[in-house]
DNA sequence: TAGATTGTTAATCGATTAACAATC
DNA sequence: TAGATTGTTAATCGATTAACAATC
């Protein structure tokens, strides 16, 4: 298929392909079909293809997808076959936690830097990162070529942080903190705010007939 | 407007627009219009519009809506007007962020109970809370009422987790490990994989013209 | 060959946006 | 009243799904 614009639903589903297509191959699976991968992600076959198919002819009719292959074209897709340098502001439980899943993976994305606001945290140790005091956040992301931000500070903090990243001259951001951010039109921002997952999951519960007071029956 | 089948694309707006209405209640603004909540959302404001009346007339024409008045009802439709007892499993870093951030909130959602699968994890405090074994998670559950399972563990344990929490009765998940989770149909599960996030952000980067590797054809 | 499965077009479905009467 | 803004219908846009020729 012609490269048309892309939307960003498919661009989105990328990375839940790559997920099944990693647990395939370390299963040794050499091959999957559009079929296979809807029953186990949930999704219309039609819908698996034709994404992949955005991108290239990456199936053999009669056969279907070889795993390795298709591997490693949605990860030149997401640009994964190349290493992105990323810095994280926000040294706190958060911050630990992602710094400390990056080690695990085998991404060339990679947090190399750790700032925080707090004078406090300057220096402390996360794995083998020494966390550094915000005005050197300009000059380490020039130098290193880093490319996205992650922001784990709290909200009121949060717009003053994505500002420097700004400033540094990042390309994308991923913001954790529970605030609205005002950025440039070509800054690409992301959100990962799991409060408004949490929230917007209350909303399937069940109501509670708590109106007419049961007690808890054990 | 009647009740027609609400779509989950509008469910996941409506913690946005609390969001924001909470920011305006904060700076004592009385009243909004879908207007300026479409600027500060970019979002169009019919949409909000058509939104907020699939659960109730909350405007009043030619004045819009009442600040106060409409958190009310969105803490409603989503259900935080009542008490939601949530507990968490998986004792690291990204757990305790969670339970961290819990404290501030003003929601009736908390996180109750704390659990790990390893020995060496139980006994510890996060806050006020002792991380328990998960033997004893089913009679926590049950005895607390609670409804919603946080799992903060590793991609393979996850499963083992939302089996548990299946087992006990709990109605949402909130899944954090990056795995892909089989559960009932009557389940209802949110993912807040953050790693998607991240490599979806790259798709969006400019290719680096790193070596002689073409450029993209757009 | 017969069966399986892709890539792609056409049909369908659903979500967003425009437009406007109602009304504050 | 005149201006503003809602709630809602109709129009548009886009995404998903069905269907099928191509072909392994």
């Amino acid at each position: 298929m012609k490269q048309t614009k892309i939307s960003e639903a498919v661009v989105r589903r990328l990375p839940i392909y790559l997920q099944v297509l990693n647990e395939l191959n370390n299963r040794e699976v050499q091959t999957v079909s559009s079929q296979e991968l809807g029953v186990k992600l949930d999704l219309n076959p039609a819908q698996i293809r034709k994404d992949l198919a955005y991108f290239g002819d990456f199936g053999r009719k009669g056969i279907g997808y070889d795993v390795t292959y298709l591997i490693e074209k949605i990860r030149q897709i997401l640009k994964l076959d190349q290493t992105i340098n990323v810095a994280l502001v926000g040294a706190g439980n958060l911050g630990h936690a992602l710094c400390n899943y990056n080690k695990y993976s085998k991404d060339n994305m990679k947090i190399i830097a750790v700032f925080d606001v707090h004078p406090s945290k300057i220096g402390s140790q996360i794995n083998n990162l020494t966390v550094m005091p915000m005005d050197m956040l300009k000059q380490t992301v020039e130098e290193n070529n880093i490319r996205i931000g992650i922001i784990t500070v709290p909200g009121f903090e949060a717009q003053n942080v994505a500002n420097q990243f700004i400033d540094a001259g990042i390309e994308g951001l991923l913001n954790f903190a529970p605030a609205i951010l005002k950025v440039p039109e070509e800054i690409r921002i992301h959100h990962a705010d799991f409060t408004k997952e949490l929230l917007s999951l209350a909303y399937y519960l069940e109501r509670e007939r708590d109106d007419e007071n049961e007690p808890n029956l054990d």
